[in-house]
Parts: structure tokens; sequence; C-alpha cells
DNA sequence: ATGGAAGAATCAAACGTTTTCATTTACTTT
DNA sequence: AAAGTAAATGAAAACGTTTGATTCTTCCAT
């Protein structure tokens, strides 16, 4: 039976269509479970991402199906979000270590983990051992971030380059005066994109002032907030690159309220070009991480590893400065009063 | 060792403790797919969307695992989207049928559809017979959509009310040329929220202007047209009442670039309440249906669709009037120039 | 016609669990 | 102390597939 579905021996044709009409007349289906034992390969593949509702994920996600589809992989998802939220992230990192376990109890034929603590600037030592202790077991892939030491797998946006982008460009527009708001200073992206602004802004001979730099939450919410306490300085930017699009979303929306307008009087740029990037009124000037893209090369990568056995390098994807609406020259009052 | 892991018989403390010891020290993982095969359940889930990167699905999805996590489920994610877009929702829905397959191949322990073909106002004959064969094998449910005739088990969201809700809410603030954009007609969502829309209207004594009521769209890009087709007629609208928060936004940024403030100018109503929804300048008026609750419920019937093996009712949940900043008093010059 | 080879069909083992049943060991009670 | 009961352990079957080995046909060539 198992020769006639999957072609995989001679079988004369009179029995052929005995088994197949067999087959036909009892619906029958095979059951993966079985086969999956013996051929010790799932077809499944596992994907470790902080919270769906965040539309960056989202977006990966879509490039990694489309890559792995066809190659015949399907995902389980594992949000890691601890949904009532007392703002205890602990929860959600204890979720993430069960995931790992769950998904290797599975059988996944592969593992990506994309966000959460291989985020975090300082790593423990404990998460590094877990995920080498997995990684001995099942191929794992780190999407935009990294881990100490092990030579992890990883495929990533650049975002020094994708910071060094949108800073330059404020520089070019004109503006001297720039804040740098949101993000956790002790997360990795949020790091790189700091390192990035900071240098790029001395290349040019231009000062970075502290207290304009303000760092903190990742929400809309936090956006609003940052704006509203550059608003309480003496002495205010002209523009402000955000760290990533939600947050200027945020400072937008703050500004509207205080009656600034952009980018006429504020300069905004966000970074990852989530689908709200271009909705927004006006819409936003953005690096694009190519989500998109990254996740393409994630699958592709993975399934390299999965065949092959082989670790391929890593893959670095070059971000892409996307100009629209909310940033123009220093003309109007700035935030000044 | 089975006994040991799951506490399923009475074992001596110095066994335990031997097994115990052996299983830290070889890093023992016990294989689910065997543990499976055995016991008929995988506690896996299959849910069948049309594309992740609709910002709805996420949402939906986030209430799911939410409920369906501590029961011990995970999600298989099964996007159907035809990435390689040539506008051509065949290839669509073929994926949905491989998915349907591919997922009982696995011994899922239920299957969620939401969205896709199960939305179509008059489902093909073939799709109907191919569910209800699947529905033979493992429970099914579906999330704000239907199909006829065979009993389906299914959690909605109750469509007439929300667009009820809207209706009034713009006829109360004292709208009486209202139109309706977006949606499909050919979908049942799309024609739930325009009959009883067009009931709400005339129950208030107000006319329905055929030219006022365009479809074709859920996307931005499509918002964007109809606004302006409604510019280009001889009467126009004070309100408009969007199938969806995706096409207000469109319809939003049509109308600023046209110079028409909202809500001054124009109301705007959505559906939906996507997170969009309330990161708009201004915010956005919608009714929320309460994708999250929706996924938490169909959890819950899903997981006692399993277990108990009954077919529990069907759930319906009321949406909810949010009312923000995109509505007020027809006292602009509306769309009139 | 017989031997052999190639082709077709069938058998059996293996994948890693769980559970039942039987067996052995330990403990309690009269 | 013996018997009976309770606890602990061991062995084996089953879940549904794949594949390598084995047997059985069939046919061709010597």
């Amino acid at each position: 039976m198992s020769r006639v579905l999957n072609n995989t021996a001679p079988v004369k044709k009179s029995t052929r269509d005995r088994i197949t009409e067999l087959i036909n007349k009892y619906q029958f289906q095979p059951n993966a479970l079985a086969r999956s034992l013996f051929k010790k390969e799932t077809g499944m593949i596992g994907v470790i991402l902080p919270d769906i509702t965040n539309p960056f994920f989202p977006e990966v996600l879509s490039g990694l199906d489309q890559e792995a589809r066809n190659k015949g992989y399907t995902f389980f998802l594992c949000d890691t979000v601890s949904t009532n939220t007392n703002g205890d992230s602990g929860e959600q990192y204890v979720r993430e270590s069960e995931y790992l376990n769950i998904l290797v109890e599975k059988q996944v034929d592969g593992i990506i983990m994309l966000g959460g603590r291989i985020n975090l600037a300082k790593p423990s030592a404990e998460l590094v051992n877990e995920v080498v202790e997995v990684c001995k077991r099942v191929p794992v892939l780190l999407i935009n971030g990294n881990l100490p030491g092990e030579g992890m797998n990883r495929v990533y946006a650049d975002e020094k380059v994708g910071a060094e982008l949108a800073t330059q460009h404020l520089i070019d527009l004109g503006h001297r005066d720039i804040a740098f708001v949101g993000g956790y200073r002790h997360m990795s992206n949020t790091l790189q994109r700091i390192q990035s602004f900071v240098k790029t802004m001395e290349k040019n001979g231009l000062k970075v002032r502290k207290e304009w730099m303000l760092d903190g939450g990742f929400s809309v919410e936090s956006g609003k907030a940052f704006l509203n306490i550059l608003l309480g300085l003496p002495e205010r930017p002209t523009a402000v690159f955000c760290a990533n699009d939600l947050v200027a979303i945020g400072v937008m929306k703050a500004a509207n309220k205080a009656g600034l307008r952009v980018p006429h009087d504020l300069s905004l740029v966000g970074f990852d070009d989530i689908p709200y990037a271009s909705n927004s009124i006006p819409e936003l000037t953005t690096v694009s991480l190519k989500c998109y893209d990254v996740g393409r090369n994630a699958a592709d990568l993975l399934h390299q590893m999965i065949t092959k056995n082989k670790v391929s390098r890593n893959t670095k994807v070059r971000p892409e400065l996307i100009v629209r609406e909310s940033t123009a020259p220093p003309g109007g009052k700035g935030l000044k009063a």
C-alpha cells in the first residue's frame, strides 16, 4: 500500500488498481505521525516569537511561509506573549523555554527564534546554554537576534546601516538637532541603532544631547510619552529618529495634539516599515527592515541546515530607506514654542 | 520509565531516583510522535486563515492562543494567501483544500477555519462536501463564517448588530446622507453588513442611494478609490460607513488629500477595530468585533468538541461601538464642493 | 527442459511510546 | 509462620507507517 502511494517500487497494474480502488472506497488517508516516527522527519518547523499581535512579526512570518511552503514545511506557531499583562516579562521567558522543549519533543525539523530573549544585549548564560543544548538536537535559526559565543546560525537585518541611513537622511535634509527615542537600552537591536545613530552624528560633526536620548518602550503609548518629555525641555530638537514605527506613530499623535505639524514643524523617521507606516497621515518616512526578505532567507537557510546538515554562513540583509512624507528640511518653528 | 515521567503507577522511591538520574544524565526527552501515535491525540490544532498579514487575524489568533495554551494545545499556522499575487484567488482556494488534507494527515485534534471560502455568500457545493467529509474525522470550527445545511459548529461576531450600531450612531449624530463602501458583495459578512445598514436606514425613514453603495475591496487602496468615486458624484454623502477599518483608513487618506477634514467635513466609521483604528489621526470610530473574545470562545468551544465529543451550540459574540474621533454632527461643508 | 535472473508480491522488523497483563516482591494480618 | 493482599516490576502488544529481506512468479536463454 505504501508502495503504490509513494511510487517507491514497481507494482503490477492489476494490484495497483485494486489498491487505489480501496483507497478511494475507504477515503484512506495516511497517518503522518507514523510516517514521521519511522522516517525521523516531520516537515514541521517551529517558530517562536514574542507577540503575533505586533505587526512586525506577521510580515516575516509571511516571508517564511512563502519560501517554506513549497518545500513541504508547515509551521508551529509559538506565541510567548504573557497576555495577562501584569508587566511581568518573566512569564514570557519561561514560556520561551517551555516551547523550546515542546518543539523538540514534537520532533520538529527545525526551529526559528524571533525576538524575545535573543534580543537581549546581555543574554543570560542560562539561555545560551539552553539554546546550545537544543541546537544539538535540531537545527536552530535566529532571526534578528544573536547569542554570544557559540556560532549560532542567524539571518538578520543590518541594524547599523539602517540607523545610519535614517540619521544621514535627516542630516542631509539640514537637521542638526536630532533626538533618538524609543526601544530599550538593554536590547541589542536598540543598542545597535543607538550606537549607529551617535556614530553617524559625530561623523557629521554634530553633537548628540544626552537629554534627547530617551528609551523605555516600543509602543505607541511610549512614543507619546517621549514627545511630551521632549516638549518639556528648554531646548528642543527639530527632528526625531524613532526606534520603531510604533513609537513614531505615538510621537506623531502627541505632536499633533500639541498643535505641531509633521513634517513642517517636526521631522520624523521610524524604523521597520510596518504596514502602519504607509497608512498614517502624513505617511511615515522609515527604514524598511525587509522583513519579508528576511523571512524568505531564513526559510531557505533553515532548509539547507536541515537537508544538507551543513552550517551555512549567516545571512545579513540590507535595509532600505523609504522616504515618505514625515520628513522635510527644518523650515518650521520646530519644537520651539 | 513511562510510569515515572507521568506518575501513572506507584513506583518505589529507589527506582524512581535511579530513573530520574538516567533521564538527567542523557537529557532524555520523550518523543511526542510516538506518544500521539498510541494515544490518538496530538494536542495540535490547525488554524487555516487567508493572510496572516491582515491585522485582523493575529488578533483572533491571540485570543485563541491565550485560551488554548494552558489546555496544552499548540497551533499549526496555515496561511493560504497566494503571495505571488497575480490576483488569482483560485490558488488560495486550492491551498485551503491542501491544508485541510495535511491537517487531518497530521492527526490534529481540531481544525479552525477563519475567513477564506467559508465567507463566501454562496459557497460551492464542493467546498461544503469537503468540509463535511473532514468533519467526520476531526472536529472543525468555523470562525466568522458559515456553511449551509450541515449544522456546522461556529463562533462568530454578530455582523448585523455591529452594522446597526454603526449606522444608528451616524444617524443619531444627525447624518442623513450616508454611504456604504467596501467589502465584496459575494462575501457573506459584507452582505450582512450591507443588509443591516439598509434596514437601519429604512427603519429611520432614511433613503439609501444606489450610487453611494460601493463594493470591491477590503484594502486601504480600495478605500481611496471609493472616496474618489464619491467625490465625482453630483450629490455627496456627509458620512460614510466603511466595510472595515482598512478601507476607512483609505477613505480618510483620500479625503485628506482632497482637502477635506475628518470629522468636520466628513464623518467616518470603520469596522473591526484593528489596532490601526486607534493609531490614525484622527482616531477612527469603529465597531469592535471583539476578535480576541471570539478567539477565546472558539478555543473553548473547540476544546469541548474535542474532549466531550459533543456538538456544543454555536456562540455569537456581540460587537461594540467604539466612538473615537472620526465622527461628528454634519456641521462642515460635507463632501459638497 | 532446467537453471537462473528479473520482476512482483509478501513478510517482518523497526520507529518510541503507553497500557494491560502477568509475575515477582514486599508487607500485613491472623 | 503462612497465607493472602498490596505494591512494584517486567514483558508484550499495539499505534500506522516504511523498507529491507524473503518468497514466489514469470520468462528467457542455454
